[in-house]
DNA sequence: GCGTTTCTGTTGTGTAGGCAACACAGAGGG
DNA sequence: CCCTCTGTGTTGCCTACACAACAGAAACGC
């Protein structure tokens, strides 16, 4: 893990006031109207309490998706998930639900800010996969490319195609969707046509 | 009102946090077996801060009763209430409503502990009459009885009755004791037999 | 244009609360 | 018996937070 960090109880909890608060108001006044001030009022935090933690409430956004990401991820996964084709199916599973239950609830409003909720789901993505690629190196075999630029790779493409599939009407089903990411990162393109290398 | 103190947000934030976390844990576990650690890590607050607010968990108790029955009032009386038999009329039932609810949900079991939750509702009641008696009595009028006597007898007397009434199988309904308790309250025993000053 | 209002960020200072450590009390349990 | 375990209260030190006050920006009516 990424060093689990004591946190006083504070932090947490005010991180959590606020982000409960935001939530709250998201629903009521959409995103843009929502002022800093309705934040900390409702979370009942002072607003420099405010700012001693984001820098304004599109970081408080992008920490609520993440947060919101990696515990869904961290529920639908063993929990010593190791590198190989099981995680990985569970892993773009999650992908796909994720960004179609979130398309789905804010669907017509907000297009705005959904640029910042992917660039945060593609984040974390990457960091999950790196993290796994990192332990399941196992001594001895020297990696052929750069593990963070596979966990790029890998991170966009799962998450492009999820975008895009949850954007248009999601036609084929998560399940098909999944299988066939997979394959595509598991095979690699090379089979595609038949006399590729030739 | 009894000179609005400004309190810290905080205070106010963690007090309710205890009781919320009190509330929660009581009808999960009963009274007894509840800890002031159970409390507190419900509450996300630290146990010494615990007794920065409260001797103990009966103290908690008590603050929660006394201002749920604080806002029971509140909520069903006139915003500024002024002495008179409307006013009084109102508390009454506020009582009987509020014992009556009381018991009806915590009927069998904690027998232990509801001398401590009479003791507040009477003390409260007596507060709020006192209250009363003290802004209405006009200037010139020289009171027969203390302020304080007549705010006690009166809170007992409504008090008293609404106990044993929510006790028993409520028999009269509200209504018709609230009038009975509050026709004896203003006009005084000496009524109740024809020979009574003779 | 200008004033008023509302919100934003930032700063210094005081206080509520977190934490570790302590002594103590009861309840088992060997 | 002693020993561990669990809960209670209490203390001193440090940190997160509340608050007031500030300057600046954006939105509003006049």
């Amino acid at each position: 893990m990424t060093t689990t960090e004591r946190v006083d109880p504070r932090v947490k909890r005010t991180r959590k006031l606020l982000q409960q608060a935001f939530l709250e108001l998201f629903q009521e006044k959409g995103f843009a109207s929502i002022s800093i001030q309705d934040i900390t009022e409702r979370a009942t935090v002072n607003r420099a309490t405010f700012y001693a933690h984001f820098p304004d409430k599109y970081a408080l956004l992008d920490s609520i998706i993440r947060e919101q990401f990696q515990q869904a991820a961290a529920s639908k996964l063993p929990s010593s998930p190791s590198w190989g084709v099981q995680s990985l199916r569970l892993l773009i599973e999650v992908v796909f639900d994720f960004l179609g239950e979130f398309h789905h609830d804010c669907k017509p409003t907000h297009t705005q800010f959904d640029p910042l909720v992917e660039r945060a789901v593609q984040q974390e993505l990457a960091e999950i996969l790196l993290g796994w690629l990192k332990q399941g190196k196992t001594a001895g075999v020297k990696p052929w490319v750069r593990l963070e630029t596979a966990a790029s790779v890998m991170s966009w493409a799962i998450f492009g195609t999820a975008v895009e599939w949850s954007q248009n009407e999601r036609a084929p089903s998560v399940e098909v969707m999944t299988t066939q990411v997979l394959l595509v990162l598991t095979e690699g393109v090379a089979h595609l046509t038949p006399d590729f290398l030739s």
